[in-house]
RNA sequence: GCUAAUGUGGCUCAGAGGUAGAGCAGCUCACUCGUAAUGAGCAGGCCGUGGGUUCGAUUCCCACCAUUAGCUCCA
């Protein structure tokens, strides 16, 4: 059989041999390092019998994917190590994860202590260079093993497996587990690898289910790596919003207000005003209405909506539905309050498209564990909007609607920080949803159409749209790596029929509309922790709640600093004095944390009537120069300069 | 909602079953000062909240509230 090598060179052998084996025969140092065989480009274990005509490559664990095998063996070390020290654990499952690996035992909870305990040990297992041996069993075999051993969830897993199923095993000295692989050869091949922390997680991911003890961990080829991810994490808590909004004094939350409900400081709220505008300007330039609606209704909107049946649990009541005649709910949306808008006068097929915009407080009531900074919060404020158009429109103004989140991206400098996803129905289970799926499929296939029309980048999945219909969602990471839901573009051909929208066409008939919702920028709260994260503090100038900040060096010259500050002021500059006594050393540091440009006043030169003129200095600017040279366009260009000079380098 | 950790002056943190500590910030006085901390003094705390154990609890126990990490959830 041939076998073509990555370098395209071409080996023949007369008998099988194990991608192992190729590994050895190009190179007895690349089969020590070989992590990964890839043959006809899949991914396989290095034990794998090479029987036909094949390209083999083989992979170290400088490849991802090599890596990744790499970790996944870390973790079986892990749980040999847990089963040496703690042999009263069960063993759940151990995959390789983005980052590193992870593996869940049933267990009292695991403190700091055991996991250094654990990771010693699992130096010593890596030492002692166990090879790493794959075997099969059949299936009731299979289970017979793992149930003498009392291990319950193998048990259950290979349950599940098809009953002709050869199942997969691998052993390293008298550690056994289920799993198919791919692994290294030889526990030696794990090399810098730290336990990062534990933690409870549902088996199986499912909240019923009783929860285990999850083990994160990671491993790196080179101990320098491994140093450098873990000063990495270190350091992204310094751009943690949670963390620097607070230092900042953009946000501050309290206890007896309640979790999920922060405090938005003068700051930060100077920074959502800034945003709250330029948003209704531009949609009121892209042809929007504005609406105002209650922050609350009687219970029998959302019994129309279906929300009082399938939300109930998330909305705010106010009253008791068993005492009292009228029970009211804080609106978790706008969506029908807008529709009563569109339906209190009739509508011509002339008037069509109407686009609604409504700067919109909702309420959430989230699960006590959710809430988290100002991304996951109970009350918050979108840029939320509705578009009633008729069915020829759609296509049209869906397009709109991303172009517009497209400038919003764009203008606050995030665009390529986003993943757009198509988020599809479940056809698994179409109860969950309205429509058939002849119309949920062809609906899909005109978004897929619109994306790549608009030549965007988009990925799809499954189960993620809303119950009247698919959508775009742009999803934005967070430092920690975690991704939420920043915009939102929902196609909705059924809800007008549910609250009886219709228009009449050219033929005088009633027909029912087509309904767009969106956001142009999704929730303020949310935008503002992206952007602190985005921009570690330093805003773009347009943003920045304070611009520049007047630090007088003494206060002998306090008075000319508040002149300096409303002479910056006037010409629409957010100025602010730092008044504090005689620490400029002080008011420095103070200023460069909160990442301010900031202004040195440091003497008169002359004051004329009506007239300030103070020599100053502008950090990063060389030089001293007089107030007057201090315009907007100087201003905006020192500080974005600073912002550039400053920012790391977005990856 | 689940599993944990944490909660001490404005901030960062120490502490211990017996009257609460430090640094920075604040205020006062002195210094009148030139780019990352001038000196001295003063003031500031229901040790998250509520119960319990104890002669005595901020410390030990229980519950609750909040914050953080992870899981689940995010219509």
């Amino acid at each position: 059989m041939k076998i073509t090598l990555a370098d395209g060179n071409i080996r023949e052998y007369g008998e099988a041999k194990s991608a192992y084996d190729i590994a050895a025969d190009i190179d007895p140092a690349l089969a020590r390092s070989a992590a990964l065989a890839l043959i006809d480009g899949e991914e396989r274990d290095l034990r794998t019998m090479v029987e036909a005509d094949a390209r083999v490559e083989i992979l170290t664990a400088e490849d991802a994917r090599g890596l990744a095998a790499m970790r996944h063996s870390a973790s079986h070390v892990l749980a040999q190590a847990v089963q040496e020290l703690f042999p009263e654990a069960k063993l759940a499952i151990g995959p390789s994860i983005e980052n590193g690996f992870y593996y869940d035992f049933e267990h009292r909870p695991f403190s700091r202590e055991d996991l250094d305990a654990l990771e010693a040990r699992m130096k010593k297992i890596i030492k002692k260079g166990e090879r790493i041996e794959r075997f099969f069993l059949p299936r009731e075999e299979a289970i017979e093993f793992f149930a003498q051993r009392q291990q319950p969830y193998k048990v259950e897993l290979i349950r599940d497996l098809p009953l002709d199923a050869q199942i997969s095993f691998y052993r390293q000295g008298d550690f056994v587990d289920l799993c198919a692989g791919p692994h290294l050869m030889n526990t030696k091949g794990i090399k810098a690898f730290k336990l990062i922390s534990s933690s409870g997680a549902y088996w199986r991911g499912k909240s019923e289910n009783a929860m285990l003890q999850r083990i994160y961990g990671t491993a790196f080829l080179e101990k320098e790596e491994l140093d450098a991810y873990l000063a990495h994490l270190e350091s992204i808590k310094t751009r943690d919003h949670n963390r620097l909004g607070r230092e900042l004094e953009l946000f501050t939350t309290v206890d007896v207000i309640g979790q999920g409900l922060p405090l938005i400081m003068p700051k930060g709220a100077k920074i959502i005003q800034t945003m709250q505008r330029w948003i209704e300007d531009e949609e009121e330039r892209r042809g929007y209405v504005r609406t105002r609606t209650p922050f609350m209704a009687k219970s029998d909107l959302y019994k129309i909506s279906g929300h009082w049946d399938h939300y109930r649990e998330g909305m705010f009541v106010l009253g008791d539905p068993e005492k009292d005649r009228e029970v009211f709910a804080l609106r978790p949306m706008t969506c029908p309050f807008q529709y009563y808008i569109y339906k209190a006068s009739q509508k011509s097929y002339r008037d069509l498209p109407i686009r609604y915009g409504e700067t919109s407080t909702l309420f959430r009531n989230e699960d006590s564990g959710e809430m988290h900074g100002l991304t996951r919060v109970r009350q918050f404020t979108i840029s939320e909007g509705h578009l009633v158009v008729r069915p020829d429109q759609m296509v049209e103004e869906f397009k709109g609607c991303l172009a517009l989140a497209k400038y919003c991206l764009q203008t606050l400098g995030v665009e390529e920080d986003v993943r757009y996803r198509l988020s599809k129905w479940d056809p698994a289970h179409p109860e969950k949803y309205v429509g058939s799926a002849q119309v949920w499929e062809e609906t899909q296939e005109h978004i897929r159409r619109i994306l790549q029309d608009l030549d965007i980048d988009f990925f799809e999945e499954e189960a993620d749209a809303a119950f009247y219909g698919p959508k775009v969602d742009i999803q934005a990471r967070n430092v920690y790596g975690k991704e939420d839901t920043m915009i939102t573009i929902q196609w909705d051909g059924v809800l007008a029929e549910q609250y009886d929208m219709y228009y009449i066409d050219h033929n005088g008939e009633k027909v029912r509309p087509y309904i767009i919702h969106r956001t142009a920028m999704g929730c303020y709260e949310r935008t503002l922790a992206w952007l602190i994260e985005k921009y570690e503090g330093k805003f773009p100038t347009w943003l920045a709640p304070e611009q520049v900040r007047v630090l007088p060096i003494s206060e002998k010259f306090l008075d000319y600093g508040h002149k300096v500050c409303a002479y910056l002021q006037e010409r629409g500059i957010l100025a602010t004095v730092d008044g504090r006594s005689e620490k400029i050393g002080f008011k420095i540091r103070e200023a460069r944390k909160q990442k301010l440009p900031y202004m040195l006043v440091v003497g008169q030169k002359e004051e004329e009537e009506g007239q300030v003129s103070v020599r100053s200095r502008f950090l990063g600017d060389e030089g001293m120069r007089p107030l007057e040279d201090f315009t907007r366009e100087i201003l905006l260009e020192i500080a974005e300069k600073r912002i550039r000079q400053e920012a790391p380098a977005q990856d």
